[in-house]
DNA sequence: ATGATAATAGTAATAGTTACTATTACTATA
DNA sequence: TATAGTAATAGTAACTATTACTATTATCAT
């Protein structure tokens, strides 16, 4: 794997957008506005091999594009179907259940994620007070 | 909602396909079995309106297309990548996360699913004798 | 410096899913 | 049981996210 410029400007851009667990867009977004020149296949492929290298999760999402975490450490998350925010989840319960899930269905797992949708605090209380619908 | 004859094969491919977690291109083809005449659109807006009502699940995959499963009760999945078969969880453990999660992220959960992936033990047998190669 | 080739930009293509439109067929009511 | 209102359908186009293709450019071991 060679060390190309634009590489180096996928990893910036998703370094800089740390908490934000940005979609593949975003990323091209923020990517942009260091190279106006990057193409959009390119920062797939960027985040591709980011991924491959184990520096960024992938997280998927239902009804929605995968989003690209630069904290490896293994931890969760949940997001809501109003502001499509992030949440991270860090429960240590998790963390017993990969050794769980292998002895009971016999598959060596490459990948485990939990992923839970839903309303946000801030969206309930919106709601609420009638500043929006969803 | 209507009581349509479409709306009833497409419940009835499913549960025909009771644990094979079809995708909705499986239940398509399973559908046009019982009226060639279906459509793929039908057979999506049928099986929203399962899930709508909540007597289907909709299971999404990492890198893959969605799957639906009849069994509405709490539990999860493991995939293999190799073959694509699909594996039930069912672990008490998960089912106190729920609880935990809110009250971590305030997040009210409309839906949670843990999704793993990995390698089957009759894949991983498989690549030992030579037999396939992923 | 140079040559082999990995990576890129730009774009076409693909997969999965949803939207659109004219038509069909449920179902409540008379 | 005929009919009117309208939800649902078939067929297909469109859309979104992602990957593949191709000619060109840039990296880097030598």
């Amino acid at each position: 794997m060679r060390n190309s410029r634009q590489k180096f400007i996928v990893a910036k851009a998703l370094s800089e957008l740390y908490t934000e667990h940005p979609t593949a867009a975003e990323v091209y977004d923020k990517a942009r506005q260091m190279d106006p020149r990057i193409s959009l296949a390119t920062v797939y492929r960027g985040l591709k091999s980011l991924v491959d290298a184990g520096e960024v999760k992938k997280v998927t999402v239902p009804d929605a594009a995968d989003r690209f975490d630069p904290q490896t450490h293994e931890h969760h998350h949940v997001s809501c179907v109003n502001c499509q925010k992030f949440f991270d989840v860090d429960i240590a319960l998790v963390k017993k259940l990969r050794g769980k899930i292998t002895s009971d269905t016999g598959v060596a797992l490459d990948s485990l994620q939990l992923i839970g949708t839903g309303h946000c605090q801030q969206c309930i209380k919106n709601k609420k007070e009638g500043i929006c619908r969803s």
